[in-house]
DNA sequence: CGGTTACTTGATATAGCTCAATAAGGGTGG
DNA sequence: CCACCCTTATTGAGCTATATCAAGTAACCG
């Protein structure tokens, strides 16, 4: 019984230069977890006993302060590798991930990763570059939140989600799954009272079409044009 | 002529893992540099040709933004690889380093990179778990500044400067390598008069004594307290 | 010394937070 | 299917942390 499909993986960047018995064997030795709406993927703190590839589906990955406020340090979509905090020489997991709709994922157990590394070294040289990307992320990011105030950064954020988790529609590119204007704001680093004014603004400028957990953007020309103001 | 000390560097984090041979193979194609205060060692959207390991000294990494603004990313500290951009698969440096004292530095052709991670599979591992924690760093650093105001975030930054690079004195740690109010802005994302002002509070308080590119924690557990407020 | 770079400090302006109240969806159970 | 409830979103008013503007002082460098 071929338990999970080759070619539903084969081509993700985390197998890439990895030839179809790797792919196979590699995936041998993963489970498929179905995470319903809501449901927590692994928790921050907690021992980090498995890493994983998003199949289906969209998780919000957190990371609460001491003093109890969440920041949402990404949206995970399908096709990525995630939770791989053993790799990066941590037993706990740095942050929460918890499925927004919906979901499933390959599962390995942490222990396996030494092993498959060893055996397919081209595992860690793509884990390496997708760490690498994430770091530009948190930098661009860090960056962002130095320099740039809020509208621009909500603007920053809405694009950056259009792109990878955007869905063409009838009238612009809608972000596809559900996503409040709290989200947002752990995003940005702002309030769902800031973000809820901003986004009513531009819903008046037609520029986006949002509502309860929802967004879409009517037009996003000149939503760059507020990320990304021309030199002047 | 052995022309690099193996033991300098034999027990750095990125040689770890790895037989004296492997490690007098590796820096046998490297060559050491050394960078006058001030220098570029290498600058932001250049060709990533090479990469580093700082033997001596310290280095400004930073960003500047389209519209000029510039961000401190972080400082590198002796021991440290940095300058990996090829291995995250990047053609070209994402940001700006500047010897801000006289350093020295290792050096290898980007090139080498793939082969001496084929040959050496644990140079790959450690490269993981470096770029880990520094995606770690710029995590902490967003939720910083989502969630703390100026005061607490330089209280931080100062807290992670005088672990990496605090030199204890007489009275205090001192932070071993000029610095400015500028500076402390720019990885804060405040600016140079904010931080004046608070430094200038807290020598009242006699937390901290400064001056001009200079700073010392005189009182770290009440600089702490600052950062870390007990909950409440 | 003269010039430049770093730092200090006051006064004012303002972006965005906080507080507060209301409204609109949307799911659920009767 | 309707009524209710809970979550999410909207919007106003006032406040405050911090930026900005402005001016002067101190340290270092050649």
């Amino acid at each position: 019984m071929p338990s999970l499909d080759k070619s539903l993986v084969a081509d993700l960047p985390m197998f890439a230069g990895l030839g179809d018995d790797d792919v196979g064997a590699i995936l041998k030795e993963a489970q498929s977890i179905r995470y319903p709406k809501g449901a927590s993927v692994f928790q921050q703190d907690e021992d980090a006993h498995s890493f994983f590839v998003l199949l289906h589906g969209h998780l919000r990955v957190m990371k609460v302060t001491p003093d109890g406020q969440q920041v949402v340090v990404r949206f995970v979509t399908p096709g990525e590798i995630f939770g791989i905090a053993m790799a990066m020489g941590r037993t706990t997991y740095p942050a929460s991930a918890l499925a927004v709709v919906d979901s499933v994922a390959l599962v390995w157990p942490s222990p396996a990763w030494p092993r498959l590394v060893a055996k397919h070294p081209s595992l860690a040289v793509n884990a390496i570059q997708t760490v690498g990307s994430r770091l530009q992320e948190a930098h661009t990011r860090v960056i962002e939140m130095s320099t740039e105030q809020v509208e621009r950064r909500i603007a920053h954020a809405l694009l950056r989600l259009a792109q990878q988790a955007g869905r063409k529609g009838e009238d612009g590119i809608q972000i596809d799954f559900p996503i409040s204007r709290q989200d947002v704001a752990e995003m940005t680093g702002t309030t769902l009272h800031t973000v809820s004014r901003i986004l009513s603004a531009w819903e008046d400028q037609g520029l986006v079409d949002s509502g309860r957990q929802r967004i879409s953007i009517r037009n996003p020309h000149k939503l760059f044009l507020l990320a990304e103001p021309p030199a002047g």
